[in-house]
DNA sequence: CATGAATGAGCGTTCATTCAT
DNA sequence: CATGAATGAACGCTCATTCAT
């Protein structure tokens, strides 16, 4: 019952206050008596919304990861070019980041571990980022934009491991710079990589993105 | 004396032991019982030689990495093109990886986390793998083969991150493929992405590396 | 919370079972467990109420023999002769060690090292006794009843000093007779020793102490 | 064999960098290998001389102990008079202390909690100081300086426990005065506690001992 | 629904002691 | 005799989880 989808506002309030305290200590250094405090109910009300510290960890992720993946999707949509949609998914990649870095530092930092053992987890993985970033080149390759021969596999992993590593520096760094400006750089040097070579020109401003 | 780079037998013995361990469980479920059974020493033994379970796992990131930068980069020495250099070291990486599964594991899984609270041991990052990087490309960008407008420090993780991530899905899926296969189409995606426009022609095969 | 003098029933319950338990077999002997099974709790729950096993000891002191001093100080107010006050005092230290085997084993048996350690807390002391027996000593001089030229605070550690080893005596020996038995003496040869010359009588008996 | 009376030298030294060190943390909070340090031994040497951490604090207790009361009837056998025998006596304590503190921080902060587990050791308590103690008093009615009717061993707990406080309060106060100075005032209370009520005089001054 | 006192399994670490050299 | 690396039993303390109120 407590993975039931329900968006109860205390739930809400829970993942929010853990995301807080998780961002601060890590994971393993957070207790639930201090995800309590900071959302301001007891702990065993925890336990009302989350059968364990681990869903709490999971929930957080697949929830939050689901509205972005549902969000990007939909602001993608609007768009047809395949190469302004990598550019556009890039920036809102690290905007989103960069507007919220509690749970960027949660992504970043606890969620290879979750990775471990959220093997068991299915749903939770980031299968469906990829997919997202698949259906994007697929769709530039059918545009005729971008190259037929790619190892389509080997280019989602790229691409999500250099975006993933922008952020993680940038957390590191202690977030002492616009991540935002990484957007441009990093969306042109993947669309060169990917790029058909006959089409090969000048890379327009990034501006207005 | 613990922290002094003696090559004891023991130490080594016990390191490995503990990647062992780490790898198949995780460091935080792993117990120091178990690397000692591991290891075949007893528990107390392990804190002659690490002054805490952190300092082990520190110790293991600190060391190995450090060969592994090390012999990459006398590896690489040889080499004059840089993007050959390029090409090899993407596959250099990828090899020892898939030669070293559960050093990987540990390096993958558990790093992130260590990384977070290794800002505090400012000789364990991997600042010097993204130098050897750095140095690569701005050979190739004074070779007038790679472009000269690049912002560098985007590029190098964007190329880290790749390698990262198609470590760490291959290591999630159960290491069910060859790794070293996406070296070849991971270095191709880059170098087109890096490659002085002038200078556009086909891919020449990864054969030889 | 924890070191507040909320007279929590649980917490109370605790302490006397730490003070049998370590009674038998010595602070140092005594594990946590042991004080919980004696007191019907769990581990854990000791340190809802203590911050550390020491914590634990150092409570006990405390609030046991700040409970013996205001008991003290209570009875002997009614009391007009210092020299009776003396007697009464020695009486009712040996008395209440009698009554308190157990809380006795503690004070003497792990009391000093305890000092040692507790120079740290201020409060812990014996400073309110040895002010005690000050006072009385200072109200039999105004009372002309002892010697103005004593070296008081000789004196206060000579008389606590032998009480406080005929009590670890009495202990050591198994209990084997009657503590109270003592308190004559050992006021009489103080009273004797502290009385004024022009006063020397035969002491009078210690019988309707 | 260890606990035979040998007089090694290296026993011997082993003692005094115990003494050292148990005077400095503790017994509890010295760890052999600190003793060795201290001796400049090997920690295995040490169970060369002593069969347990146990069994070198006791001989410590033992040996020490016995040479101060072996020294101490020496020096007082030349005196004939009970009086300034007993004075003699609680001056020489104090400033044999004096002489040794490190000594008299393991006699007095660890000796209890040995004293308790020492029950199972008969010839380490402190038995035969006690019956020096009775001798002198026992002489000193002999020669009808002291009352007949003390109740002896009442008597000899009382001068020991006020001799051993004031040994304990000294060293807690971090040993700011002169110990010595408290031998006049705290001999004269006794003697004047014990002493022949046909006797009384002025107590004639400490000067001389 | 909410609470928070109580639980107790779990583990990192210490250190007295041993023994092969 | 001396060493000191190795041992492994022991334990204080934490904290996720439960449940009576």
């Amino acid at each position: 019952m407590t993975r039931s989808g329900k968006p109860s506002a205390k739930r809400v309030l829970i993942m929010d206050a853990a995301v807080k305290a998780f961002a601060q200590n890590g994971y393993h250094q957070t207790r639930i008596a201090d995800v309590a405090r900071e959302a301001g109910v007891a702990a065993g009300t925890i336990y009302l919304y989350f059968s364990s510290k681990d869903d709490l960890l999971i929930s957080i992720f697949q929830e939050k990861v689901q509205g972005f993946i549902t969000d990007f999707r939909n602001r993608l949509s609007r768009e047809e070019n395949a190469e302004v949609k990598l550019k556009k998914l890039v920036h809102l990649h690290l905007f989103q980041m960069q507007q919220h870095p509690d749970l960027a530092a949660v992504f970043q930092l606890e969620l290879r571990q979750s990775r471990h053992f959220m093997s068991a987890y299915p749903k939770v993985d980031l299968k469906s980022y990829f997919g997202l970033i698949g259906e994007i080149i697929e769709h530039g390759q059918e545009q005729g934009l971008l190259r037929k021969d790619l190892y389509l596999s080997a280019v989602k992993k790229a691409l999500f491991g250099a975006i993933d590593e922008t952020v993680t520096s940038w957390l590191l760094s202690g977030r002492t710079y616009d991540l935002t400006h990484m957007a441009g750089p990093l969306a042109d040097l993947f669309i060169r990589g990917l790029r058909e070579d006959s089409l090969r020109t000048k890379m327009e401003d990034m501006s207005g993105v």
